[in-house]
DNA sequence: ATAGCCATGTAACCAGTTACATGATTTC
DNA sequence: GAAATCATGTAACTGGTTACATGGCTAT
């Protein structure tokens, strides 16, 4: 039995709350996962028709608007066990204002300045987001837990641009 | 012209420091970038076949060992000012130990709590070797910026670790 | 009835990873 | 001359993104 991929397991994960559309699946991963796991409709799709292949899930009976839900089997609820038993992997961040940063020398300072200046109230805007969704309180506490990383997260990220100014005027 | 990717543009960014063949740019990549965006050695040789392709780098007469470095060409710089004059996008984030996180209810507590113990493992080394590098001075002020992130990054995550019981023990 | 959104999916491409394969040079 | 390592690259696959295409349902 092959191994699963982080995104099939997560969509065995929420079918564990009781059986779901694709469109379902994306909407929920969106708003639980996405915000460290990003997916598309067409992986979600491509990764529900091999888990059915793999009778890891089955599709129930057509609903309104051609909606297909899938519920999970057995055999997808152990393959989800596998998975989660293995330790998770260490975790990529890939970030492109970084990427400019490091070549700033082959940049004007201004448009350079302009650039971080541009991240600094988006990673702003997500705090707020995310401070609100903590105030409003609820959830199951992992999904609390994922929310405290993301507080953290971009209170570093703006802790940093604020440092910025200091570490680029010397020298 | 088609676009540069991020991977492509930092490979014509790097060579703005001179002739270095796919084997050095690897090691420089690793060094300087590593960090934030991650690259194989397959990908740097596949575009630098492209670039070349593209005009936008030159390889010169092969050295010892086959060792064929590739110079920047005119066509190659403006393809970086040109990428480099974008505004970056978003980040990504992709953490597996977030995504198990996520399904805690699915998962034996203590397991759970053996993967957040290696994590907080493995981010203390590498702030402590942040801290060395920024210690040990040196380098340009764009790659002190960087790890100045990680620091700031690797900060947080540990301050999330700190503040995990509290969350999930509470209910 | 028609506009807008819900919901599905496919196709083509691009990027990233892993495994394989080879030969030259250096060091002992 | 053997072992280690430097340096190159290819092949095959997997995963992720973008663009395309279709039709059903709902509200007005």
């Amino acid at each position: 039995m092959a191994e699963l991929n982080p995104t099939a397991a997560s969509l065995l994960g929420f079918l564990h709350g009781g059986p779901a559309s694709g469109y379902d699946l994306v909407g929920i991963a969106e708003a639980v996962i996405g915000d460290f796991w990003s997916l598309t409709r067409s992986q979600v799709y491509r990764e529900l028709a091999d888990l059915a292949s793999r009778g890891l899930i089955r599709a129930q009976p057509a609903g309104p608007r051609a909606k297909r839900p899938y519920e999970l089997t057995d055999a997808g609820r152990e393959a989800f066990a596998a998975w989660i038993a293995e330790p998770p992997g260490p975790e990529q961040i890939r970030y492109p204002l970084l990427l400019a940063l490091s070549f700033g020398s082959l940049i004007d300072r201004d448009r350079l300045l302009g650039y971080v200046g541009t991240h600094r109230v988006i990673h702003e805007r997500r705090l707020a987001a995310y401070r609100d969704v903590k105030a409003a309180g609820g959830r199951d506490q992992y999904v609390r837990a994922t929310i405290a990383f993301g507080i953290r997260y971009e209170e570093a990220v703006l802790a940093w641009i604020a440092d910025l100014p200091s570490i680029l005027t010397a020298e």
